[in-house]
RNA sequence: CGGGGUGUAGCGCAGCUUGGUAGCGCGGCUGGUUUGGGACCAGUAGGUCGUAGGUUCGAAUCCUAUCAACCCGACCA
């Protein structure tokens, strides 16, 4: 990737109506670009981070045995009304009609469609446990949508659903997407905890919240000693009071603020039931399916991330998640060609190993091309002039740190690698 | 939905109190001088002041309505 031909968005001024540093970050850095009121374009540096969270998700589901889907986001109102859920979801499930004046929603969540696919395709208990995900769009219609796309009404949300014959593989593979989670967010390098939660509309007999520690987090959470937490929602209900502080200090607990980013459901048998997915075991009884649903919030990690990196120049991507691994800046590479050459070729030698390069040949000056990838938060520079292009040697800096070293034409590598 | 403030050039803002047909910074474009951490000089383009109506000789400015996005709250995987 060349940065001439790279359409970059960054800005020096701040956006008038961001409130919260992510927000304010994603628009100067041209991450995203509002189009309404929860809505938001994403811009080239903005969709390479989401494809790489993506792909993390993508890996780990893969990994243990679930299989990716795509469903349509448009569905029709009949799914809703078996679930009960068309007269109880409520006014955050956008509703409208087509030419032949049939009525559909904008698919919030996936229980009902996948249900109803389920329910078609299941012949035997032997094919079961079924695991499937998707990585797709989701629209809720968010009374007051805030913080950009921390609460979007649209949004990139991961959700997986599985399906079982009993309750005991149910519990089991609760366990395996529990454990799959936490690589996830290993991976992603990120500082998060694990909260038991409450099930809200979605239904069922137990829920836990994936949380990325953040002051700017909406939710309230209590976590104790070994890490072990509890949102305050339900801690209410346990300790029967609302005082937060009392709560925390007799038991033992740390309030927290956290930024929702995953959420993990046991469902049982309320879909199932309600719409009639059932099957024979293998003396002839029918059963409703048990079933699991599992979500990612793919696009407010972008943001739950940068509320926990950055500093006074910008963001500081996890290497995890970076838009790119390096980025090369070439200085004055259009009046020297001797520097422009040097720099194709460490360009081309990086490229050959794989590394999520950019090279910056824009014709600007270098405190311009350091501001603008230091705002967008590449975590490795190297930077190419005259004497680094005569000695065969680059310089090297990391994000965050003013400190410069001058690197072997045959260390470069493995420096970015290690 | 209740409360609050805000809509003026791509972005950030001033002008409004006290009506006289728009200005600043950043960004853009052209030329020149520069160039190892956001350069300087000169020139230049770009806005029927959110929209509609009203008052007035005259409205960005006053009045009314309306729309939009933002903040607080209720609500929310």
């Amino acid at each position: 990737m060349k940065a001439s031909k790279y359409p970059l968005f960054t800005q020096k001024n701040e956006p008038s109506d961001a409130e919260i540093i992510s927000h304010k970050l994603m628009i100067k850095a041209g991450l995203v670009r509002q189009q309404s009121s929860g809505q938001y374009s994403f811009l080239p540096i903005g969709l390479r981070i989401l494809k790489k969270i993506e792909n993390i998700i993508r890996q780990e589901m893969n990994a243990i045995g679930s299989a990716e889907i795509l469903m349509p986001s448009i569905q029709p109102r009949e799914l809703w009304q078996e679930s009960g859920r068309w007269d109880d979801y409520g006014p955050e499930l956008l509703r409208l009609n087509d030419r032949h004046d049939r009525e559909y929603c904008v698919g919030p969540t996936f229980e009902e469609v996948i249900t109803d696919l389920i329910r078609k395709e299941l012949n035997s208990y032997k094919q079961l446990p079924i695991n499937l995900y998707q990585i797709s769009s989701k629209f809720r219609d968010e009374i007051r949508p805030r913080f950009g796309i921390m609460r979007a009404r649209e949004f990139t949300m991961k959700d997986a659903y599985s399906f079982h014959m009993d309750n005991t593989c149910l519990d089991e593979w609760y366990e395996v997407y529990k454990e799959a989670y936490n690589k996830i967010f290993t991976r992603l390098q990120l500082e998060y905890t694990m909260v038991d939660a409450d099930s809200g509309n979605i239904g069922g007999s137990k829920s836990n919240e994936f949380h990325v520690i953040a002051d700017t987090g909406e939710d309230d959470l209590l976590i104790d000693k070994h890490g072990v937490g509890i949102n305050f929602e339900i801690a209410k209900e346990k300790y029967k009071t609302d005082d937060i502080e009392k709560i925390s200090s007799e038991n033992d607990l740390i309030h927290k603020k956290g930024i929702e980013v995953g959420h993990i459901f046991k469902l049982g048998d309320k879909y199932s039931k309600s719409m009639n997915l059932s099957i024979a075991d293998s003396e002839n009884n029918s059963h409703f399916l048990q079933m699991g649903c599992y979500g990612i919030g793919v696009s407010r990690i972008i943001a739950a991330a940068i509320e926990q990196n950055y500093d006074a120049n910008g963001i500081i991507w996890p290497k995890s998640i970076s838009p790119f691994d390096v980025v090369l800046i070439e200085i004055d590479g259009d009046k020297n060609k001797d520097v422009r050459e040097y720099s194709e070729n460490i360009y081309e030698m990086l490229i050959d190993k794989e590394l999520d390069i950019i090279l910056d040949d824009r014709n600007a000056k270098l405190g311009n091309k350091l501001n603008d990838w230091e705002l967008i938060g590449v975590p490795q520079f190297i930077i190419i002039g005259r004497s680094e292009a005569q000695n065969n040697e680059v310089t090297y800096k990391k994000r965050g740190s003013a400190e410069k070293d001058t690197l072997k034409h045959d260390d470069i590598y493995n420096v970015l690698t290690s």
